[in-house]
DNA sequence: CTTGGAAAGTCAATAATACTGACGTAAATT
DNA sequence: AATTTACGTCAGTATTATTGACTTTCCAAG
């Protein structure tokens, strides 16, 4: 028997120990609490506008036309959560609520003018400090990234990463 | 002139289209979730306690005799609201709150048996999700999801990370 | 064509997390 | 002795989220 198992063993086991997974749960942590703090740092101009309306407007924005029931499966949150959110949306119309044609009990969102303004302001801020982020990384790093993410999230939810 | 320059270009900048770059940011949010969802899941079974709570007992397991103002640097929180769940956390012996013996207007932190126990049911459900992620995607893509969250995070935070 | 169920919206009550502002106490520092 | 730091607390408010109940509209299956 050569030392080529344990060796093998060694290196499969040193990125798995608690400290090391412990480490990762941090690093998810304080990622995620810089990753939102330039969009909230945006909103707080904006009286009862939060985080929420903004995951609002990023996937309608991604997803026009996209009914209520399936954002409601992305974003995880109630109904009557969500509706909070949207009808301040639409009331300020930054979204629009469409009767749908095929299904006249749905609704279809869009972004209107105004509502795309200030994902892009919402967005720009966040896309800059992931395109810095992937940028001083590199590509291979970058490729990681996403796999160990994808890895982490509810499988089921891979359906809404188009 | 040879085409290496457009292709090293191309190269470039393939990770960095602004859909790519929406997908990490899509990545980030569903990652998140999942990463939260099993302590979140076990937590229900507490009235009272949350995620706040579950912050406190990891950063508290990880760093003993933490300060109230170094947790409080750490989280990120005001000191009215940490102060609400580290209350709670003591009264029901979870946590130990011990006058500092070089600074005796410090608070020295640290987990009780019971605490500890609570930590590890919390912990043993996130850690196995991040183990079973770094498993199924390896070291060399563990690494890069590493290197881009410590992009992503705020600097001054990186002293958090030991 | 009726009935069952799906999609959306709403009202009400409550929970968890967080904030600002204002005080108070104790202890270290200047 | 005066100031600053660390901690704790009270009060009020904001944001996001929940459960539960009920309604309207409308598609689709019997």
């Amino acid at each position: 028997m050569v030392d080529l198992t344990k060796a093998a063993k060694g290196e499969n086991l040193l990125f798995l120990t608690d400290d090391q997974l412990l480490q990762g749960i941090e690093l998810m942590f304080f990622a995620y609490k810089g990753f939102t703090s330039d969009p909230d740092q945006i909103l707080q101009n904006y009286a009862s506008y939060g985080r929420a309306h903004h995951r609002a407007l990023h996937f309608i924005n991604r997803n026009p036309n996209i009914t209520v029931n399936t954002l409601l499966d992305i974003l995880g949150v109630t109904k009557q959560s969500l509706n909070r959110v949207l009808r301040q949306l639409v009331e300020d119309n930054l979204v629009e609520s469409q009767v749908g044609k095929r299904d006249r009990r749905e609704r279809n969102l869009k972004l209107t003018e105004a509502g795309q303004e200030l994902e892009r302001s919402l967005s720009d801020a966040q896309r800059k400090r992931m395109r810095s982020a992937y940028k001083a990384a590199g590509p291979d790093a970058v490729q990681g990234f996403r796999t160990v993410l994808q890895n982490i999230m509810d499988p089921k939810m891979k359906n809404h990463l188009e």
